[in-house]
RNA sequence: GCCGGGGUAGCUCAGUCGGUAGAGCGACGCACUCGUAAUGCGUAGGUCACGGGUUCGAUUCCCGUCUCCGGCUCCA
């Protein structure tokens, strides 16, 4: 009896009731059967090993593929757990993904795993690699399967939860074995150990059972598998390049900012170069703010609790918050986690009328949130920062046209520090949590959806995930190397009208209630600066580095001519230092190079004579004896800012 | 907050099986006046995170606090 196979191109062949995928991989060619690690049917990816019965589409997942990855890192979590049990007899084991990148396992073990307990379970898991163990899978009842797990609480609890997921009794689990190692699993794996050709582990850490800080703390081992040794260097070599990238160590060494642990955890000082890199970006934000017909306000770091009783903060947001201080022992004031409240009191200090909207305020408003002490993280995730931030009061007529305009100013900020790739998530109502009516959740939804649509940024959508009080849009950029972050949050607020009872005059004279945006741009100018920095590797742009040229002086006597070529380039609007030390050149070079300045000059008796300079941008070799007003009209031009 | 690992000179780190500590870089001084990624010599610099305990003696051992790192959870 034959049955038909549709491949990914549209071509069909027939094969034999039961062929195997294995067996399909091979007719079509030795190189695909050597590659091939599992197999799509019909979308659905099997054991190379297992029998096809009925016609389908089917598809070959080689080892080089996401796809591929994935299963092998699910095998090799399996062989982890493995040597985890043969090493650590007794030890309870949980779940054991793929995940980016790797895979994890969760195990309860008596003690934590040290280094070097990690590295008697890699070389178990060498052994265990090289003995070609095959993996073969089994249906069991779930009664059957609680048997086999009988001493292993995790793996009874998921087998119990699968039973309530799909209705009681009668429910079939798979599991895999490979010797006598069993473990509760859907699959697909490689046919045996002997496919994963690069496995290495990273690190152990704790995490808690099903995510829940509630439950049982588990030792998590994570590890990551390639399907070769070059294809694992290449990853241990980007994650060398996130290192080198870490804003936290550029940070100290172009002398940004710092964190002194006298000030407190998440709480960032910045020095001088620092403090100009943020005038600079704070002076665009602001200066594109008012090019979008945005008004600047200013409003202070605390206020009443009262204040914040009213908003809901004290309510919602209790924990993230600074606690109390008590004035002359009756009033408690809060330090602002947020900025929202303040421009409310400044739309609510008088009548509003239908004419004033779209009001836009805008403030770098500096707040702080007590973050957990184990979250915080250099400037990404601080204590005090400092967020680009700005309510939108408008027409509820209205949303749909300013959530496209500030989509558009958005990007165009993005764009300007030099982010090309971006992302959104469209987060919507969660059905057991919200307040407003459905038809204006909609209405915002919709909204949202069509401003995405329009800027044409791909998107997903998180549902449930909005706030209580609205749904919204955040954009991700890609950096340099490929790593993800959230930078900008577009948010529609039904709450905060409510709360403080803002009303409009409208056309008809009658009293409205507007609706509000909250969004924040940069994000805040912290992590954007963290983001910026990791982004460059360090070595901004012209128009954001915080000295754009050094000029270096081959001898003393060079030095007047040095001084007067900066104070030319000054005139010009460039930032320029002259490093007169009394070092070498090479020396002085190099100290510029590893500041990463965007241009080195260097001036000599030939110079001084000619009126030129050596000028060497960074990255590109050095060129002697370039006319002064040439230099100046390069370096103009390389620092000129986006707009 | 939880689990694990750290905190020694401005930076990166070594060291002390309990007897108050070293290197490289940096800083400072002197010499050199030099043309593209580290010139040479010298000098200074440490309450070994902080507090308590054990001890004749603690930077070292114990406890607590602060802080950092890697995760979990959470988030701009």
């Amino acid at each position: 009896m034959a049955l038909t196979i549709t491949f990914p191109d549209g071509s069909e062949r027939s094969f034999e009731r039961g062929v195997t995928g294995a067996e399909i991989a091979a007719s079509i060619g030795p190189r695909l059967a050597k590659a091939a690690v599992a197999v799509k049917l019909d979308g659905n990816a099997i054991d190379l090993g297992r029998a096809i019965t009925e016609d389908g589409t089917v598809e070959i997942i080689t080892d080089a593929s996401e796809d591929g990855r994935h299963v092998m890192r699910h095998s090799a979590a399996h062989v982890m757990a493995q040597a985890v049990l043969d090493l650590f007899p007794g030890s309870k084991f949980a779940i054991g993904p793929p995940i980016t990148d790797g895979f994890y396992y969760d195990f309860e073990v008596d003690e934590p795993f040290t280094p070097e307990d990690l590295e008697r379970i890699e070389a178990r898991m060498a052994e265990i690699i090289a003995e070609d163990q095959p993996f073969e899978r089994e249906e069991l009842s779930a009664d059957q399967a609680l048997e086999v797990f009988s001493d292993q609480p995790f793996k009874t609890e998921i087998i119990n939860s699968v039973d309530e997921d799909e209705g009681a009794g009668g429910a079939e689990v798979s599991v895999y074995h490979n010797r006598s190692f069993v473990d509760l699993c859907r699959g697909p794996h490689v046919p045996s150990t002997k496919r994963l050709k690069a496995v290495k582990l990273m690190r152990s850490a704790g995490a808690y059972w099903r995510g829940d800080e509630t439950k049982p703390q588990l030792q998590r081992i994570y590890g990551t598998a390639w399907e070769s040794k070059k294809e694992l260097d290449a990853y241990l070599h980007r994650l060398e390049e996130a290192e080198r990238r870490d804003h936290r160590k550029l940070g100290q060494e172009l002398e940004l900012y710092s964190f002194p642990s006298d000030l407190g955890s998440g709480l960032a000082v910045w020095h001088p170069k620092g403090g100009l890199l943020r005038m600079i970006i704070e002076d665009y934000s602001r200066r594109t703010h008012l090019e979008h017909d945005y008004e600047i306000v200013a409003t202070p770091h605390v206020a009443k609790a009262d204040l914040w009783e009213r908003s809901g903060h004290l309510s919602f947001y209790k924990e993230g918050m600074y606690p109390g201080m008590v004035l002359d022992e009756s009033t408690e004031y809060r330090m602002k986690p947020m900025n929202c409240p303040f421009h409310i009191l400044i739309f609510s200090s008088r009548g509003r009328s239908y004419r004033e909207l779209p009001l836009r305020m805008y403030e770098l408003g500096t707040v702080y949130r007590y973050e957990r002490s184990g979250v915080v993280h250099g400037l990404m995730r601080a204590r005090g920062f400092t967020q680009d931030d700005s309510h939108i009061f408008i027409e509820e007529d209205d949303i749909a046209s300013e959530l496209q305009n500030l989509l558009d100013f958005t990007l165009m900020v993005l764009r300007d520090f030099g982010f090309e790739e971006f992302e959104a998530d469209l987060s919507t109502k969660d059905p057991d949590k919200y307040i407003g009516s459905d038809e204006l959740w909609d209405k915002a939804e919709d909204a949202l959806q069509l401003a995405l649509e329009t800027a044409g940024l791909p998107y997903n959508i998180a549902e449930g995930e909005g706030a209580f009080y609205g749904p919204k849009i955040d954009v991700h950029v890609r950096d340099a190397i490929g790593r993800r972050w959230q930078l900008s949050t577009l948010q529609v607020d039904f709450a905060q009208p409510e709360n403080f009872d803002l009303l409009y005059a409208s056309d008809h004279n009658t009293r409205e209630r507007p609706v509000m945006i909250h969004r924040a741009l940069m994000g805040s100018i912290e992590r954007f600066v963290g983001i910026l920095i990791e982004h460059y590797a360090g070595a901004l742009p012209g128009w954001l580095a915080p000295v754009q040229a050094t000029i270096l002086s081959v001898a003393d006597r060079h030095l007047p001519y040095a001084e007067e070529v900066a104070t030319r380039l000054r005139n010009a609007g460039l930032r320029v230092e002259v490093d007169g030390a009394d070092d070498t050149v090479g020396e002085k070079i190099r100290r510029a190079i590893v500041q990463k300045h965007p241009a080195v000059l260097v001036v000599g008796d030939n110079d001084v004579e000619n009126g030129t300079a050596g000028l060497r941008p960074r990255g590109e070799e050095e060129r002697r004896g370039v006319p002064i007003a040439e230099v100046e009209s390069e370096l103009v031009a390389m620092c000129r800012p986006p707009r």
